[in-house]
DNA sequence: ACATTATGTAAATTATTATTAACATATAAG
DNA sequence: CTTATATGTTAATAATAATTTACATAATGT
């Protein structure tokens, strides 16, 4: 046994790159300095390699003067979906 | 010096306690083991000791049939506020 | 009185998110 | 070619969320 050494493909998707080239091609760097934290983090968090704290969560929505939810998704079937 | 032993009051409040009053008295151990974390966790969480991960606290507003917003509420502005 | 359920809270540990620093590639500008 | 900007990615560390275990009180029921 042993598995998983990779990230979290995840259950939560988001829009972050979509909307930052919606808003003006705003880079990673700008997005987290408005809310911030740092450039890794959201390109970690849009890659989907983690999920964000809530609050970050917040503030992102807030940048694009969206709900939360239209910049993240969460799947609530994921994990138990039919196989194939 | 050496200040803020205490947790965090923080930006974020929640509903939690008020929604599952709502939902047949559920409890915060029936909460937590619908979610998938303990008790403990819910109570923190309720409390405002901490914030949520996101996802906990999508599946919370999935629990209460709610958005998101509905349970968790962000201050956009906590901590620029006018000093009475 | 005794048992059960709900909740509060704390300490120690584990897991996850975020940070800084570094080095990489790609593109556009001059 | 050189410079600057944007992004990808990794390693080591720091900060925060969550866990388990434990003990506490209050309320309800028998």
């Amino acid at each position: 046994m042993m598995a998983e050494p990779v990230p979290k493909p995840g259950l939560i998707s988001n829009r972050i790159r979509t909307l930052r080239f919606h808003h003006g091609e705003m880079s990673q760097a700008e997005l987290g300095e408005r809310i911030g934290v740092t450039r890794q983090t959201i390109a970690a968090i849009e890659s989907g390699k983690y999920s964000p704290t809530l609050e970050a969560a917040f503030r992102i929505a807030d940048v694009f003067s969206v709900q939360l939810g239209e910049v993240f998704q969460w799947d609530a079937n994921a994990g138990n979906r039919a196989q194939t």
